[in-house]
DNA sequence: GCCAACGTTGGC
DNA sequence: GCCAACGTTGGC
């Protein structure tokens, strides 16, 4: 079991659409490094959906309902990105916002803070527990 | 609108 | 293989 944070400009798709949709493809990932962090999530886990772009905030969570899987692009031939799909578990009552995640001392190391180009970010399970409780307030 | 941070590309 | 130039992202 592990958790992740995934990023998304709430303009391009936000997690009230997800709430919708009830099931999403989260694909478009264009960054090795975000590429290989999703090649790690497994079925089950627990991610948090961040806002990016006017919210800057943590907004809720989504499980892992499919392993990565392709994403093939052509524009990038013989590359292999992937996609994996997700459900909305919860929304958060209130949005965890970037301001707060700084200001916490619990959540000082979240790779969010100091990759804040990283789309898709392991964060422990302490780390999720508190922006889940934060979410909660 | 600007800029910092970072990733990618291409010339050498 | 290095590095300058360029493009993209996201916060302010």
């Amino acid at each position: 079991m592990h958790y992740w944070l995934l990023k998304t400009e709430p303009s391009t798709y936000s997690f009230a659409q997800l709430l919708k949709d009830k099931k999403t493809n989260w694909n478009d990932v264009r960054n090795y490094q975000a590429r290989n962090f999703l090649k790690e999530a497994s079925r089950g886990d627990l991610a948090v959906i961040y806002h990016s772009g006017d919210d800057k905030a943590a907004v809720g969570v989504a499980k892992i309902v499919r392993e990565a899987y392709p994403d093939p692009d052509p524009e990038t031939p013989g590359v292999e990105w992937v996609q994996i799909d997700i459900s909305p578990v919860k929304l958060f009552a209130k949005p965890v916002t970037l301001s707060k995640i700084k200001s916490t001392a619990a959540l000082s190391s979240l790779m969010l803070i100091k990759q804040s180009r990283l789309s898709v970010m392991p964060i422990s399970e302490a780390h999720f527990k508190t922006l889940s409780r934060l979410g909660e307030e």
